[in-house]
DNA sequence: TTCAATCTTGATTAAATTACTCAGGATACT
DNA sequence: AGTATCCTGAGTAATTTAATCAAGATTGAA
């Protein structure tokens, strides 16, 4: 029903250095494996699949590299985890045959969903460990 | 990281229905079974493992059963769903080696839990489909 | 033109998890 | 004694996870 993996947890973290990637700069799966201290094959996987969703682009050839597809501020983390992982619920009937868990389900799942609504861009203004309010 | 599986949606029917039980009557799992629309075997499981946390208490023997051990006031969705599918979140460290989205998971899971928090009692309070301010 | 760097794809895999089933044992009321 | 219950542990098929690997396709540069 609920399920983020390490699946998501990687892609996000991907995404993240791709965020920070100076002026739609492509960056090596090399470069990015570095990084995020992922495997090289097992990250070529996961970009991939952040491809083919359409978030990111790939550039190939000698000095080729993949980039965000839209800005950082254009970005859902939800977007990015469902790409990964398929839908972040399943809505599931006949819970227990009874009306009112579907709708707490229902419900948690809203508020849930609501969570990983946070823009790429957000996540660098809300959990910038230094940040100063001049 | 998060997972919330059938194991633990059925497990909260259950506790949903006992939670119903007149005055501290036991239920038996044939009962708990029909109403959950639940396997008589596969629910034994679980109650079995809810017994083993202490959310439960049984009775053996002709008329036996299963009971709440505590109050439905008492008693938190996040406590059921945790003693069926283990805890809800595991802290991981290195997300990508990134002290930022490690911050941002941290925050994630603490917004999450929050939601489970929730009483068994309160789920009727919450969502009866059909309840009348006068 | 050739080569090397890079993305791209598909196959494969070991381990873990899920969602069960089943057979029989233990207990206690009648 | 007998039977209605809970109780336990073993077993299992299917799926998912978290990868690895080999080889193909593309393109810039020498």
């Amino acid at each position: 029903m609920v399920t983020v993996s390490s699946k998501g947890i990687y892609g996000l973290a991907a995404m993240h250095v791709l965020s920070h990637a100076t002026n739609a700069r492509v960056m090596q799966v090399k470069e990015i494996a570095a990084m995020t201290s992922l495997s090289h094959s097992y990250l070529e996987q996961l970009l991939a699949t952040l491809r083919k969703s359409g978030l990111i682009t790939s550039v190939r050839g000698v000095n080729g590299g993949y980039k965000l597809s839209k800005a950082p501020s254009e970005i859902t983390v939800l977007e990015i985890i469902e790409s990964l992982e398929g839908a972040l619920f399943e809505v599931d009937q006949n819970v227990g045959s009874s009306v009112i868990l579907e709708a707490f389900w229902t419900d948690i799942q809203k508020k849930i969903q609501a969570l990983f609504l946070l823009k790429l861009s957000e996540i660098d203004q809300a959990y910038q460990p230094f940040s100063y309010c001049i």
